[in-house]
RNA sequence: CGCGGGGUGGAGCAGUCUGGUAGCUCAUCGGGCUCAUAACCCGAAGGUCGUCGGUUCAAAUCCGGCCCCCGCAA
């Protein structure tokens, strides 16, 4: 099938890898233009940009979709389909309607849930024990489209947004191609959302970062896998800021005050939190420094047991 | 030239301002104590102080160049 797609981030590769793999002809490539990033400011190409070059696809990044210009190149093209996987942005009604067979999207999430930026990262921070990924058509709206096939995978307690971010990747990527097969032979059937169940996934910040004690301890733990491995969840440490990286929650319970440190040696580094629960740190990073085990952070910045942690 | 932190035995840090014997906690090795131990006691090994050059009687420390790591911002 002749296909154009359109994706942005790591999430989006699998599913044009997948694409190009099962045989279709990716007639065109769609991604945000190359910004300023990271340190120095250099030029960054996106990831899909990448892989497009890598595979000899030709590539477009128009900085805006409104203005004809990106119409102009897509009538060229003539896709019977458009892909679309984490590009970021909205597609106007007049590239919508310019493939024959349509536009569909892989979201990872199980929509109408979790619609938005971040579903992965928002799934994990609510607590939700299953989510999964859907191809639907696109609507004008925001992931509102008419749904053509979900998958749903359970999140294990120790499964950070990353990890969760490259296995709905995949699985979206597998589905994506299923998806487009029964597209091409016209046995695809599409529902529409219940809006009703909708709920909205909005981007990340770092205003979502500083840890608060007194919330459980189970959502301290849903927040610094959930917000892995960007904003992460912060806490401040021996007056350090320090990314929390990784948790568990142990058994047991405790009466000390929210923040109080129950234990901070060689074998962990334990805070009190709000429900009487117990958050283990394991895995964490100053600022500035790089990313270490609690007991390395204690070797050089002893905490006394008792010390209670504020936001 | 976007802003800032950092590079010191295997790990994490102090020492740098005010130049003068390489320090702390942990790990490692040996010994001891103990029913036992991630606990405790005694002892030992292990470092070209990122790198190149400069100043100096003397540089981890002061000056200059370079390399590398990280946070913020985007």
């Amino acid at each position: 099938m002749r296909i154009v797609f359109m994706g942005t981030p790591d999430f989006a590769v699998p599913s044009l890898r997948a694409l190009v793999e099962a045989g279709h002809e990716v007639c065109g490539v769609f991604s945000q233009p190359d910004k300023p990033k990271n340190r120095g400011m250099k030029l960054q190409e996106t990831p899909v940009k990448q892989y497009a070059l890598s595979k000899g696809l030709p590539v477009f990044q128009p900085s805006k979709l409104r203005d004809g210009e990106a119409l102009r190149i897509l009538r060229e093209l003539a896709p019977e389909l458009i892909v679309v996987a984490a590009y970021g942005k909205l597609l106007p009604v007049d590239i919508l309607e310019l493939p024959r067979l349509g536009c569909v999207n892989v979201h990872s999430s199980l929509l109408p849930k979790y619609r938005g930026a971040a579903p992965i990262n928002w799934a994990i921070l609510n607590g939700e024990d299953e989510t999964g990924v859907t191809i639907m058509y696109m609507a004008e709206g925001m992931d509102t489209g008419d749904i053509l096939a979900q998958r749903s995978t359970s999140i294990p307690m120790d499964e950070n947004a990353a990890q969760l971010f490259e296995r709905l990747a995949q699985l979206g990527a597998e589905l994506l191609v299923e998806t487009v097969e029964q597209i091409g032979a016209g046995t695809a059937r599409a529902v529409p959302q219940d809006d009703g169940q909708s709920c909205h996934a909005p981007m990340l910040s770092r205003e979502l970062s500083p840890i608060r004690w007194e919330k459980t301890a189970r959502q301290v733990h849903d927040q610094v896998r959930g917000l892995f491995p960007w904003p992460a969840a912060t806490a401040m440490l021996d007056g350090v800021r320090c990314k929390i990286l990784r948790t568990a929650l142990p058994e047991g319970d405790t009466d000390q005050a929210a923040g109080t440190v129950l234990q901070a040696d060689k074998r962990g580094l334990r805070v009190a939190c709000g429900d009487g629960g117990v958050l283990e740190v394991l895995e964490l990073q100053p600022d500035g420094k790089k990313a270490m085990t609690a007991a390395a952070f204690l070797m050089g910045h002893p905490i006394p047991a008792g010390t209670v942690f504020s936001d």
